[in-house]
RNA sequence: GGAGAGAUGGCUGAGUGGUUUAAAGCGCACGCCUGGAGAGCGUGAGUGGGCUAAUACCCCACCGGGAGUUCGAAUCUCCCUCUCUCCGCCA
Protein backbone atom coordinates (compact mmCIF):
# COMPACT_ATOMS: atom_id res chain seq x y z
CA UNK A 1 0.00 0.00 0.00
CA UNK A 2 1.44 3.55 -0.74
CA UNK A 3 1.54 6.37 1.66
CA UNK A 4 -1.20 8.18 1.44
CA UNK A 5 0.25 11.09 2.72
CA UNK A 6 3.14 10.97 -0.42
CA UNK A 7 -0.04 10.94 -2.34
CA UNK A 8 -1.41 13.80 -1.11
CA UNK A 9 1.79 16.17 -0.99
CA UNK A 10 3.22 14.79 -4.25
CA UNK A 11 0.51 13.16 -6.48
CA UNK A 12 2.84 14.21 -9.58
CA UNK A 13 5.08 12.19 -8.29
CA UNK A 14 3.28 9.82 -7.53
CA UNK A 15 1.50 9.46 -11.35
CA UNK A 16 4.89 9.52 -12.90
CA UNK A 17 6.15 6.43 -11.31
CA UNK A 18 3.49 4.68 -11.83
CA UNK A 19 3.05 5.65 -15.24
CA UNK A 20 6.68 4.03 -15.55
CA UNK A 21 5.23 1.04 -14.97
CA UNK A 22 2.86 1.29 -17.95
CA UNK A 23 -0.27 0.01 -16.75
CA UNK A 24 -2.32 2.56 -16.29
CA UNK A 25 -2.55 2.80 -12.60
CA UNK A 26 -1.58 6.55 -12.79
CA UNK A 27 -5.90 7.18 -13.54
CA UNK A 28 -6.42 6.08 -10.40
CA UNK A 29 -4.75 9.03 -8.33
CA UNK A 30 -7.46 11.58 -8.67
CA UNK A 31 -9.95 9.06 -7.90
CA UNK A 32 -7.96 8.54 -4.36
CA UNK A 33 -7.38 11.76 -3.47
CA UNK A 34 -10.87 12.45 -4.30
CA UNK A 35 -12.07 9.74 -1.69
CA UNK A 36 -9.66 10.61 0.61
CA UNK A 37 -10.42 14.35 0.65
CA UNK A 38 -14.37 13.34 1.03
CA UNK A 39 -13.18 11.06 3.89
CA UNK A 40 -11.47 13.96 5.72
CA UNK A 41 -14.85 16.09 5.17
CA UNK A 42 -16.95 13.74 6.69
CA UNK A 43 -14.38 12.75 9.81
CA UNK A 44 -14.32 16.33 10.63
CA UNK A 45 -18.46 16.59 10.81
CA UNK A 46 -19.23 13.53 12.26
CA UNK A 47 -16.13 14.04 15.06
CA UNK A 48 -17.43 17.28 15.90
CA UNK A 49 -21.07 16.13 16.54
CA UNK A 50 -19.35 13.31 18.57
CA UNK A 51 -17.86 15.45 20.97
CA UNK A 52 -20.74 17.80 21.15
CA UNK A 53 -22.90 14.42 22.24
CA UNK A 54 -20.24 13.40 24.70
CA UNK A 55 -20.48 16.63 26.18
CA UNK A 56 -23.92 16.51 27.04
CA UNK A 57 -23.80 13.05 28.00
CA UNK A 58 -21.50 13.98 30.67
CA UNK A 59 -23.78 17.18 31.88
CA UNK A 60 -26.82 14.39 31.98
CA UNK A 61 -24.69 12.20 34.70
CA UNK A 62 -23.73 14.79 36.54
CA UNK A 63 -27.38 16.50 36.54
CA UNK A 64 -28.83 12.47 37.69
CA UNK A 65 -26.26 12.82 40.17
CA UNK A 66 -27.48 15.88 41.86
CA UNK A 67 -31.22 13.97 41.47
CA UNK A 68 -32.48 16.60 38.52
CA UNK A 69 -33.92 14.37 36.62
CA UNK A 70 -36.46 16.31 35.16
CA UNK A 71 -33.47 18.26 34.00
CA UNK A 72 -31.63 15.55 32.89
CA UNK A 73 -34.79 14.35 30.80
CA UNK A 74 -35.03 17.34 28.82
CA UNK A 75 -31.51 17.43 28.01
CA UNK A 76 -31.33 13.40 26.57
CA UNK A 77 -35.04 15.08 24.26
CA UNK A 78 -32.83 17.44 22.88
CA UNK A 79 -29.65 15.12 22.07
CA UNK A 80 -31.93 12.03 20.68
CA UNK A 81 -31.68 13.28 16.86
CA UNK A 82 -27.85 14.21 17.30
CA UNK A 83 -27.55 9.89 17.63
CA UNK A 84 -29.53 9.41 14.18
CA UNK A 85 -27.28 12.31 12.66
CA UNK A 86 -23.63 10.92 13.18
CA UNK A 87 -25.21 7.14 12.88
CA UNK A 88 -25.42 8.45 8.78
CA UNK A 89 -22.60 10.29 8.46
CA UNK A 90 -20.34 7.60 10.04
CA UNK A 91 -21.66 5.15 7.99
CA UNK A 92 -21.01 7.08 5.01
CA UNK A 93 -17.90 7.96 6.12
CA UNK A 94 -16.96 4.72 6.99
CA UNK A 95 -18.21 4.27 2.97
CA UNK A 96 -15.84 6.20 1.76
CA UNK A 97 -12.75 4.75 3.76
CA UNK A 98 -13.66 1.43 2.61
CA UNK A 99 -13.54 2.36 -1.02
CA UNK A 100 -10.09 4.66 -0.38
CA UNK A 101 -8.61 1.43 1.14
CA UNK A 102 -10.31 -0.92 -1.69
CA UNK A 103 -8.41 1.23 -4.32
CA UNK A 104 -4.98 1.84 -2.67
CA UNK A 105 -5.01 -2.23 -2.21
CA UNK A 106 -5.45 -2.63 -6.13
CA UNK A 107 -2.33 0.35 -6.38
CA UNK A 108 1.02 -1.22 -6.89
CA UNK A 109 4.21 -0.41 -5.42
CA UNK A 110 6.14 3.04 -6.95
CA UNK A 111 9.66 1.40 -8.67
CA UNK A 112 12.43 2.74 -7.14
CA UNK A 113 14.15 5.69 -9.00
CA UNK A 114 17.40 3.55 -10.05
CA UNK A 115 14.97 0.96 -12.22
CA UNK A 116 15.55 1.42 -15.88
CA UNK A 117 12.29 2.25 -17.87
CA UNK A 118 10.84 -0.82 -20.01
CA UNK A 119 7.90 -2.32 -21.22
CA UNK A 120 8.62 -5.94 -20.58
CA UNK A 121 11.58 -8.58 -19.91
CA UNK A 122 12.80 -8.12 -23.14
CA UNK A 123 14.28 -4.61 -21.81
CA UNK A 124 15.80 -5.81 -18.52
CA UNK A 125 19.29 -5.26 -18.57
CA UNK A 126 21.77 -8.08 -17.34
CA UNK A 127 24.05 -6.99 -14.53
CA UNK A 128 26.03 -9.80 -14.48
CA UNK A 129 27.05 -13.25 -15.70
CA UNK A 130 28.57 -16.22 -13.60
CA UNK A 131 30.09 -18.85 -15.72
CA UNK A 132 29.80 -20.07 -19.32
CA UNK A 133 27.26 -22.37 -21.33
CA UNK A 134 29.07 -25.60 -20.53
CA UNK A 135 30.13 -27.10 -24.23
CA UNK A 136 29.16 -30.67 -25.28
CA UNK A 137 30.26 -33.06 -27.74
CA UNK A 138 26.64 -34.76 -27.66
CA UNK A 139 23.80 -33.61 -28.08
CA UNK A 140 22.06 -32.79 -24.41
CA UNK A 141 19.44 -34.34 -23.63
CA UNK A 142 15.99 -32.51 -22.05
CA UNK A 143 15.49 -33.06 -18.48
CA UNK A 144 12.15 -35.04 -19.07
CA UNK A 145 14.44 -37.57 -21.17
CA UNK A 146 17.07 -38.05 -18.59
CA UNK A 147 14.50 -37.82 -15.55
CA UNK A 148 12.69 -40.67 -17.52
CA UNK A 149 15.87 -42.64 -18.12
CA UNK A 150 17.15 -42.03 -14.86
CA UNK A 151 14.02 -43.07 -12.86
CA UNK A 152 13.93 -39.42 -10.93
CA UNK A 153 10.43 -38.05 -11.71
CA UNK A 154 7.53 -40.29 -12.91
CA UNK A 155 5.49 -38.04 -14.88
CA UNK A 156 2.97 -40.25 -16.04
CA UNK A 157 1.66 -41.72 -12.29
CA UNK A 158 2.10 -37.84 -11.05
CA UNK A 159 -0.59 -37.25 -13.85
CA UNK A 160 -2.67 -40.04 -12.53
CA UNK A 161 -2.36 -38.73 -8.71
CA UNK A 162 -3.42 -35.29 -9.77
CA UNK A 163 -3.49 -34.22 -13.06
CA UNK A 164 -1.20 -32.31 -15.54
CA UNK A 165 1.40 -30.01 -14.00
CA UNK A 166 2.15 -32.20 -10.99
CA UNK A 167 5.42 -33.82 -10.26
CA UNK A 168 6.04 -37.15 -8.24
CA UNK A 169 9.52 -37.74 -7.53
CA UNK A 170 11.01 -41.33 -7.42
CA UNK A 171 14.31 -42.72 -6.31
CA UNK A 172 17.50 -40.69 -6.67
CA UNK A 173 15.44 -38.09 -8.04
CA UNK A 174 13.53 -37.41 -4.29
CA UNK A 175 16.73 -37.94 -2.44
CA UNK A 176 17.96 -35.03 -4.91
CA UNK A 177 15.65 -32.92 -4.49
CA UNK A 178 15.53 -33.44 -0.19
CA UNK A 179 19.29 -32.74 -0.87
CA UNK A 180 19.11 -29.76 -2.44
CA UNK A 181 16.64 -28.12 -0.01
CA UNK A 182 18.69 -29.28 2.80
CA UNK A 183 22.05 -27.49 1.31
CA UNK A 184 20.25 -24.76 0.55
CA UNK A 185 18.90 -24.34 4.34
CA UNK A 186 22.08 -25.05 5.52
CA UNK A 187 24.04 -22.79 3.17
CA UNK A 188 21.75 -20.01 4.59
CA UNK A 189 21.90 -20.73 7.90
CA UNK A 190 25.21 -21.44 8.70
CA UNK A 191 26.95 -19.19 5.88
CA UNK A 192 24.48 -16.20 5.59
CA UNK A 193 23.50 -15.97 9.01
CA UNK A 194 19.28 -16.84 8.50
CA UNK A 195 17.08 -18.35 10.89
CA UNK A 196 15.73 -21.05 9.99
CA UNK A 197 11.32 -21.12 9.81
CA UNK A 198 9.08 -23.67 9.29
CA UNK A 199 5.80 -22.27 8.62
CA UNK A 200 1.88 -23.10 7.92
CA UNK A 201 1.16 -24.24 4.34
CA UNK A 202 -2.35 -22.83 4.19
CA UNK A 203 -2.63 -19.12 5.29
CA UNK A 204 -5.79 -17.14 6.19
CA UNK A 205 -6.49 -14.03 3.43
CA UNK A 206 -4.97 -11.58 5.42
CA UNK A 207 -1.29 -12.62 5.01
CA UNK A 208 -2.15 -12.84 1.09
CA UNK A 209 -3.11 -9.46 1.46
CA UNK A 210 -0.37 -8.34 3.37
CA UNK A 211 2.07 -9.25 0.79
CA UNK A 212 0.48 -8.32 -2.04
CA UNK A 213 -1.15 -10.88 -3.70
CA UNK A 214 -4.84 -10.29 -2.51
CA UNK A 215 -7.10 -8.68 -3.83
CA UNK A 216 -5.60 -7.70 -7.23
CA UNK A 217 -4.35 -11.63 -7.81
CA UNK A 218 -6.99 -13.43 -6.07
CA UNK A 219 -7.95 -15.74 -9.20
CA UNK A 220 -4.10 -17.34 -8.94
CA UNK A 221 -4.17 -19.39 -5.70
CA UNK A 222 -5.70 -22.53 -4.45
CA UNK A 223 -8.56 -21.93 -1.84
CA UNK A 224 -9.18 -24.77 0.83
CA UNK A 225 -12.57 -25.69 1.65
CA UNK A 226 -12.83 -28.14 4.78
CA UNK A 227 -14.49 -31.35 4.06
CA UNK A 228 -17.82 -30.96 2.24
CA UNK A 229 -18.77 -27.46 4.19
CA UNK A 230 -19.05 -24.53 1.46
CA UNK A 231 -18.83 -22.17 3.86
CA UNK A 232 -14.95 -22.84 4.93
CA UNK A 233 -14.23 -22.25 1.21
CA UNK A 234 -11.81 -19.29 1.79
CA UNK A 235 -11.10 -19.35 5.23
CA UNK A 236 -7.47 -20.29 3.97
CA UNK A 237 -5.22 -20.44 1.26
CA UNK A 238 -2.58 -23.05 0.02
CA UNK A 239 0.72 -20.58 -0.26
CA UNK A 240 2.21 -20.32 -3.52
CA UNK A 241 5.49 -19.45 -1.57
CA UNK A 242 6.97 -19.09 1.72
CA UNK A 243 6.51 -15.01 1.68
CA UNK A 244 3.29 -15.42 1.90
CA UNK A 245 3.38 -16.81 5.82
CA UNK A 246 6.84 -15.76 6.82
CA UNK A 247 7.03 -12.26 5.94
CA UNK A 248 3.32 -11.95 7.84
CA UNK A 249 5.00 -13.56 11.04
CA UNK A 250 5.50 -9.84 12.76
CA UNK A 251 2.14 -8.57 11.13
CA UNK A 252 0.40 -6.02 13.54
CA UNK A 253 3.71 -5.94 15.69
CA UNK A 254 5.75 -2.91 16.69
CA UNK A 255 9.12 -3.91 16.88
CA UNK A 256 12.45 -2.96 18.85
CA UNK A 257 15.13 -1.06 16.43
CA UNK A 258 17.25 -3.46 17.76
CA UNK A 259 15.49 -6.18 16.69
CA UNK A 260 16.45 -5.46 12.98
CA UNK A 261 17.61 -6.80 10.72
CA UNK A 262 15.45 -9.50 10.89
CA UNK A 263 16.74 -12.67 8.71
CA UNK A 264 14.89 -15.79 7.86
CA UNK A 265 14.94 -18.72 5.39
CA UNK A 266 12.47 -21.17 4.70
CA UNK A 267 11.82 -24.32 3.12
CA UNK A 268 8.12 -24.76 1.66
CA UNK A 269 6.03 -26.29 -1.38
CA UNK A 270 4.44 -23.83 -3.62
CA UNK A 271 0.69 -23.94 -4.50
CA UNK A 272 0.42 -21.85 -8.33
CA UNK A 273 -2.99 -22.41 -9.69
CA UNK A 274 -1.04 -20.52 -13.16
CA UNK A 275 -4.45 -19.49 -14.43
CA UNK A 276 -3.75 -18.68 -17.67
CA UNK A 277 -0.23 -18.97 -17.92
CA UNK A 278 1.55 -20.11 -21.02
CA UNK A 279 3.52 -23.48 -20.49
CA UNK A 280 1.29 -24.87 -18.40
CA UNK A 281 0.37 -28.79 -19.06
CA UNK A 282 3.53 -28.92 -20.69
CA UNK A 283 5.14 -32.05 -19.70
CA UNK A 284 8.68 -31.53 -17.39
CA UNK A 285 9.46 -29.50 -14.62
CA UNK A 286 9.53 -26.15 -15.54
CA UNK A 287 5.97 -24.83 -14.76
CA UNK A 288 3.71 -26.72 -12.22
CA UNK A 289 1.31 -26.48 -9.94
CA UNK A 290 3.49 -27.63 -7.13
CA UNK A 291 7.17 -26.72 -6.57
CA UNK A 292 9.31 -26.64 -3.92
CA UNK A 293 11.38 -23.74 -2.68
CA UNK A 294 14.07 -22.34 0.06
CA UNK A 295 13.09 -18.90 0.59
CA UNK A 296 14.97 -15.18 1.87
CA UNK A 297 13.13 -13.09 3.28
CA UNK A 298 14.21 -9.53 5.60
CA UNK A 299 12.91 -7.47 7.85
CA UNK A 300 14.96 -4.22 7.74
CA UNK A 301 15.40 -0.21 8.71
CA UNK A 302 14.38 1.59 5.46
CA UNK A 303 18.10 3.21 5.23
CA UNK A 304 19.89 -0.34 5.34
CA UNK A 305 17.38 -1.39 2.84
CA UNK A 306 18.91 -1.94 -0.48
CA UNK A 307 22.33 -2.56 0.69
CA UNK A 308 20.47 -6.07 2.11
CA UNK A 309 18.96 -6.27 -1.32
CA UNK A 310 22.32 -6.81 -2.69
CA UNK A 311 23.36 -8.97 -0.26
CA UNK A 312 20.06 -11.35 -0.42
CA UNK A 313 21.15 -11.47 -4.20
CA UNK A 314 24.48 -12.66 -3.17
CA UNK A 315 22.96 -15.28 -1.00
CA UNK A 316 20.64 -16.48 -3.53
CA UNK A 317 23.77 -16.77 -6.12
CA UNK A 318 26.50 -18.44 -3.59
CA UNK A 319 23.57 -21.19 -4.36
CA UNK A 320 24.00 -21.17 -8.01
CA UNK A 321 27.88 -20.92 -7.49
CA UNK A 322 28.53 -24.10 -5.30
CA UNK A 323 26.15 -26.12 -7.65
CA UNK A 324 28.61 -24.99 -10.51
CA UNK A 325 25.43 -23.67 -12.65
CA UNK A 326 25.93 -21.22 -15.26
CA UNK A 327 23.59 -17.79 -14.72
CA UNK A 328 23.18 -14.57 -15.47
CA UNK A 329 21.51 -12.04 -12.91
CA UNK A 330 18.69 -9.51 -14.68
CA UNK A 331 17.34 -6.15 -13.34
CA UNK A 332 13.89 -6.00 -13.83
CA UNK A 333 12.50 -2.90 -15.93
CA UNK A 334 9.59 -0.83 -15.03
CA UNK A 335 7.35 -2.56 -17.23
CA UNK A 336 8.57 -6.11 -15.75
CA UNK A 337 8.48 -5.32 -11.76
CA UNK A 338 6.35 -7.16 -9.93
CA UNK A 339 3.52 -5.15 -8.06
CA UNK A 340 4.76 -5.12 -4.37
CA UNK A 341 8.25 -4.89 -5.15
CA UNK A 342 10.20 -1.25 -5.82
CA UNK A 343 13.25 -3.22 -7.15
CA UNK A 344 13.57 -6.54 -8.17
CA UNK A 345 16.64 -8.63 -9.40
CA UNK A 346 16.18 -12.14 -11.52
CA UNK A 347 18.65 -14.99 -11.67
CA UNK A 348 18.23 -17.29 -14.78
CA UNK A 349 20.30 -20.39 -14.62
CA UNK A 350 21.00 -22.26 -18.18
CA UNK A 351 19.38 -25.25 -18.90
CA UNK A 352 21.29 -26.87 -21.79
CA UNK A 353 18.51 -29.34 -22.60
CA UNK A 354 16.36 -26.65 -22.72
CA UNK A 355 18.90 -24.61 -24.69
CA UNK A 356 17.39 -21.34 -22.23
CA UNK A 357 17.56 -19.49 -19.14
CA UNK A 358 15.12 -20.23 -16.74
CA UNK A 359 14.41 -17.98 -13.91
CA UNK A 360 15.18 -19.69 -10.65
CA UNK A 361 15.27 -16.74 -8.27
CA UNK A 362 13.58 -13.52 -7.61
CA UNK A 363 14.99 -11.06 -5.06
CA UNK A 364 12.88 -7.76 -4.20
CA UNK A 365 12.70 -4.89 -2.06
CA UNK A 366 9.34 -3.94 -1.65
CA UNK A 367 10.30 -1.03 0.73
CA UNK A 368 7.66 -0.03 3.09
CA UNK A 369 4.54 -1.47 0.72
CA UNK A 370 4.14 -4.81 2.51
CA UNK A 371 4.62 -3.76 6.10
CA UNK A 372 1.93 -0.78 5.50
CA UNK A 373 -0.60 -3.48 4.54
CA UNK A 374 0.17 -5.45 7.57
CA UNK A 375 0.45 -3.08 9.78
CA UNK A 376 4.21 -3.43 10.71
CA UNK A 377 6.20 -1.23 12.41
CA UNK A 378 9.07 -1.11 14.67
CA UNK A 379 9.84 2.13 16.84
CA UNK A 380 12.56 4.01 15.90
CA UNK A 381 16.05 5.30 18.41
CA UNK A 382 13.78 8.93 17.62
CA UNK A 383 10.78 6.89 19.46
CA UNK A 384 8.73 7.08 16.44
CA UNK A 385 7.19 4.35 14.83
CA UNK A 386 8.25 3.47 11.11
CA UNK A 387 7.31 0.75 8.61
CA UNK A 388 10.47 -1.25 7.69
CA UNK A 389 11.63 -2.58 4.32
CA UNK A 390 10.48 -6.01 3.88
CA UNK A 391 12.79 -8.03 0.94
CA UNK A 392 12.39 -11.41 -0.19
CA UNK A 393 14.39 -13.23 -2.42
CA UNK A 394 13.76 -17.01 -4.04
CA UNK A 395 17.29 -19.11 -2.60
CA UNK A 396 16.33 -20.69 -5.03
CA UNK A 397 13.37 -21.95 -6.44
CA UNK A 398 13.81 -25.89 -6.83
CA UNK A 399 12.15 -27.45 -9.64
CA UNK A 400 13.97 -25.41 -12.12
CA UNK A 401 17.25 -25.76 -10.22
CA UNK A 402 16.63 -29.45 -10.75
CA UNK A 403 16.45 -28.96 -14.46
CA UNK A 404 19.26 -26.83 -14.66
CA UNK A 405 20.86 -29.19 -12.83
CA UNK A 406 20.53 -32.51 -14.59
CA UNK A 407 20.53 -31.13 -18.03
CA UNK A 408 24.59 -29.46 -17.18
CA UNK A 409 25.59 -32.22 -15.48
CA UNK A 410 24.72 -34.91 -17.87
CA UNK A 411 27.20 -37.10 -19.32
CA UNK A 412 27.36 -38.88 -22.69
CA UNK A 413 26.08 -42.41 -21.18
CA UNK A 414 23.01 -40.44 -20.03
CA UNK A 415 23.90 -40.67 -16.06
CA UNK A 416 24.46 -37.31 -14.22
CA UNK A 417 27.34 -36.18 -11.57
CA UNK A 418 26.69 -34.89 -8.20
CA UNK A 419 28.41 -31.58 -7.72
CA UNK A 420 30.84 -31.72 -4.68
CA UNK A 421 28.31 -29.21 -2.56
CA UNK A 422 25.43 -32.11 -2.29
CA UNK A 423 27.81 -35.32 -2.47
CA UNK A 424 27.54 -35.14 1.62
CA UNK A 425 24.10 -35.20 1.31
CA UNK A 426 24.02 -37.93 -1.35
CA UNK A 427 26.60 -40.15 -0.66
CA UNK A 428 27.16 -40.48 -4.26
CA UNK A 429 29.42 -38.78 -6.91
CA UNK A 430 26.69 -40.14 -10.29
CA UNK A 431 23.58 -41.07 -10.62
CA UNK A 432 23.54 -44.05 -13.56
CA UNK A 433 20.96 -45.54 -15.06
C1' G B 1 -17.63 -32.90 17.35
C1' G B 2 -19.58 -32.34 22.93
C1' A B 3 -19.34 -29.70 27.91
C1' G B 4 -17.41 -25.70 30.67
C1' A B 5 -14.29 -21.23 31.59
C1' G B 6 -12.18 -17.02 29.68
C1' A B 7 -10.18 -12.60 26.31
C1' U B 8 -8.93 -5.26 29.92
C1' G B 9 -2.54 -1.27 28.66
C1' G B 10 4.62 -4.17 28.21
C1' C B 11 2.91 -7.92 32.30
C1' U B 12 -0.42 -9.17 36.61
C1' G B 13 -5.10 -7.58 37.69
C1' A B 14 -9.68 -4.31 39.56
C1' G B 15 -13.76 -2.48 37.26
C1' U B 16 -21.84 -5.21 35.88
C1' G B 17 -24.77 1.82 32.80
C1' G B 18 -22.76 8.25 34.23
C1' U B 19 -16.51 13.08 37.37
C1' U B 20 -13.42 6.26 34.51
C1' U B 21 -9.22 11.74 31.73
C1' A B 22 -9.59 2.55 33.03
C1' A B 23 -7.83 1.62 40.03
C1' A B 24 -3.64 -0.75 41.95
C1' G B 25 0.91 -3.48 41.66
C1' C B 26 5.13 -5.01 38.77
C1' G B 27 8.18 -3.68 34.92
C1' C B 28 10.03 0.70 31.83
C1' A B 29 12.11 5.94 30.91
C1' C B 30 13.76 10.45 32.99
C1' G B 31 14.86 13.51 37.34
C1' C B 32 16.17 14.20 42.62
C1' C B 33 19.21 11.74 46.16
C1' U B 34 24.37 8.85 46.01
C1' G B 35 31.44 8.43 45.38
C1' G B 36 28.66 4.65 42.35
C1' A B 37 24.53 1.41 42.66
C1' G B 38 20.19 0.09 45.36
C1' A B 39 16.28 1.78 48.28
C1' G B 40 13.30 6.03 48.70
C1' C B 41 10.82 10.29 46.52
C1' G B 42 8.98 12.79 42.14
C1' U B 43 7.63 13.01 36.96
C1' G B 44 6.39 10.67 32.46
C1' A B 45 4.96 7.09 29.15
C1' G B 46 -0.15 3.31 24.33
C1' U B 47 -2.17 2.95 18.95
C1' G B 48 -4.56 5.06 14.80
C1' G B 49 -7.08 9.22 12.76
C1' G B 50 -8.65 14.61 12.33
C1' C B 51 -6.81 19.77 12.86
C1' U B 52 -1.75 21.82 12.43
C1' A B 53 4.55 24.57 10.71
C1' A B 54 4.60 21.27 14.93
C1' U B 55 6.76 14.77 17.23
C1' A B 56 2.65 21.80 20.81
C1' C B 57 -2.57 22.20 22.07
C1' C B 58 -7.47 20.53 21.06
C1' C B 59 -10.91 16.81 19.08
C1' C B 60 -12.53 11.54 17.55
C1' A B 61 -11.92 6.30 17.95
C1' C B 62 -9.73 1.98 20.37
C1' C B 63 -10.91 -2.79 26.95
C1' G B 64 -10.53 -9.94 21.20
C1' G B 65 -13.72 -8.67 16.30
C1' G B 66 -18.62 -7.16 14.43
C1' A B 67 -23.76 -5.62 15.09
C1' G B 68 -27.48 -3.75 18.56
C1' U B 69 -30.00 -1.17 23.05
C1' U B 70 -29.13 3.94 25.27
C1' C B 71 -28.56 10.90 25.83
C1' G B 72 -24.27 7.87 27.43
C1' A B 73 -21.37 0.98 27.06
C1' A B 74 -15.08 -2.04 29.27
C1' U B 75 -19.94 -2.84 31.79
C1' C B 76 -26.38 -4.91 29.00
C1' U B 77 -28.12 -8.09 24.32
C1' C B 78 -26.90 -10.97 19.81
C1' C B 79 -23.32 -13.08 16.31
C1' C B 80 -18.23 -14.38 15.26
C1' U B 81 -13.01 -15.43 16.27
C1' C B 82 -9.36 -17.10 19.39
C1' U B 83 -7.29 -19.23 24.05
C1' C B 84 -7.56 -22.67 28.24
C1' U B 85 -9.65 -27.28 30.85
C1' C B 86 -12.18 -31.96 30.33
C1' C B 87 -14.47 -35.76 26.98
C1' G B 88 -14.60 -37.99 21.95
C1' C B 89 -11.82 -38.81 17.37
C1' C B 90 -6.92 -38.71 15.39
C1' A B 91 -0.75 -38.53 13.15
Amino acid sequence: MLDIKLIRERPEFVRERLASRGAGDEARVDEVLKLDEDRRRLLGEVEALKAQRNRVSKEIGALMGQKKLAEAEARKQETRALGDRIAALDRQAGEVDEARRQLMLRMPNLPHESVPRGRSAEDNPVVRVHGEKRPFDFKPRSHVELCEKLGLVDFERATKLSGSGFVLYTGWGARLERALIQFMLDLHTREHGYTEASPPFLVGPQCLEGVGQFPKFADQYYAVQEGLDPATLGRLYLIPTAETPVANIHREEILAEAQLPLNYCAYTPCFRGEAGAAGVGTRGLIRVHQFDKVELIKIVRPEDGYAEHEKMLAHAERVLQLLGLHYRVVLLCTGDLGFASARTYDIEVWAPGQGSYLEVSSVSNCEDFQSRRMNLRYKSASGDNRHPHVLNGSGTALARCFVALVETLQQADGSVIIPPALQPYLQVERISP
